[in-house]
DNA sequence: CTGGTTACTAACTAAACAGTTACTTCGGCG
DNA sequence: CGCCGAAGTAACTGTTTAGTTAGTAACCAG
């Protein structure tokens, strides 16, 4: 016999399940019986080690969340080459944007796990928009806060909803021929953002300055 | 005595009950009990008039979409104004935003409901983009659809992934701080969009500017 | 007034569900 | 070796849930 008891790995094979499950069907549609099935554990297990389907829950979001703690500083400065690499590396997480979007329908603009962590992690992203304004690889005449939250909703949105995404452009996000368009059309859209298109690529500033009047955030 | 019966009221009574309950906790989420007694409805009209859960749900959304139907084709022509109209219009109805996101959730990329004449709405969108195009409003450079699709994207995004947005800018998109500073990013993003934005030989600084407030175009 | 159809109610039911009980088996340490 | 705590199992339970039964009351056509 020899069950071959293995507390480690029973524990992964459980946050794994879980997390394909709760990705697929949100927290209410998540099923603990099946998660158990899936993982080939004992449902029993599952409240050994996790309490109960909340914690279990609430396990899978942290553990989500600190694997992409990194993805903003990882970003290269440029911002074309900034929207293309977070572009990729969020389109192949899936569950990391479903998890996100769970979240946002189950807490609104709430308070959020790991609430601290993740607006550092944003507070180093502004830093960085900063950086890249000071240097003139963006214009300085906008706001960085509204920048920076546009930069990830336009690498975000297809996988946040893919449905309208093939509704426009005839074909589902996971498609390579869109992954292809819409990297071409990020370049583009660094293109027109960093201002380098109409005048030599230096500081976009005061040229600029006019248009736009800008209050700078608190 | 006289319960005075008036199938109309009722009916509407549960889909107004249905929605808010719907758009707060999804399909799998929602208790049909707690519609019947948000309307107070007896249980049993619901099923009478909609069959079962879902296909009242089903009704919630037809309802929605064909509400927002013309959403589009009433922007403005000017991609500026049409981004803060947009903004503007969907900032107000979050249940709509909120019934796309549990759709997206729901079915990914896959069939939706009402689907050729969502398409069909695109489509029109679409066609919108590329008169805007060809009358120089935007470069014709880029690809009308994904171009459509990101001007959705940076509108949608705020009420998409509120907690995002909270973290990112420290203020919660309902706020009216957030919203003032939303719209003058808009402006600003729809300047360096159409192209012309040091010493333009057109009508992209000043005109725009002053946002022409819902100039409804067929 | 009458008979049938539609609107409406209260109480019930079968199934699904998260969480538990009660028990067995393994592994390590004195 | 013996025993204790942790790992594991199977079967159960109390509650919640969507959906139903069985019936009453209003409305209206003839």
């Amino acid at each position: 016999m020899s069950v071959s008891r293995d507390p480690h790995r029973t524990r992964e094979r459980i946050l794994t399940a879980a997390l394909a499950e709760f990705s697929a069907k949100g927290f209410h549609g998540a099923r603990v019986d099946r998660i158990a099935r899936r993982s080939r554990v004992n449902k029993r297990m599952l409240y050994h080690y996790f309490g109960d389907k909340e914690q279990l829950y609430r396990a899978i979001l942290r553990r989500k969340f600190a694997e992409r703690a990194d993805f903003l500083e990882a970003a290269p400065d440029d911002p074309g080459a900034a929207m293309t690499y977070m572009y990729r590396v969020l389109h192949r997480d899936v569950d990391f944007i479903r998890m996100l979007e769970w979240e946002a329908l189950e807490v609104g603009s709430g308070r959020v796990l790991a609430e601290t962590e993740r607006r550092q992690l944003f507070v180093k992203g502004v830093a960085k928009v900063k950086r890249a304004q000071s240097q003139g690889l963006i214009p300085s005449d906008v706001d960085p806060h509204q920048l920076l939250m546009t930069l990830v909703a336009v690498t975000l949105f297809p996988q946040l909803l893919p449905q309208m995404a093939r509704l426009i452009t005839g074909l589902p996000p996971s498609d390579s021929r869109f992954h292809r368009k819409r990297v071409v059309f990020l370049r583009w859209l660094a293109e027109r953002l960093s201002g380098s298109i109409v005048k030599a690529p230096g500081r976009a500033g005061r040229d600029t300055a006019q248009l736009a009047p800008l209050r700078r955030t608190a």
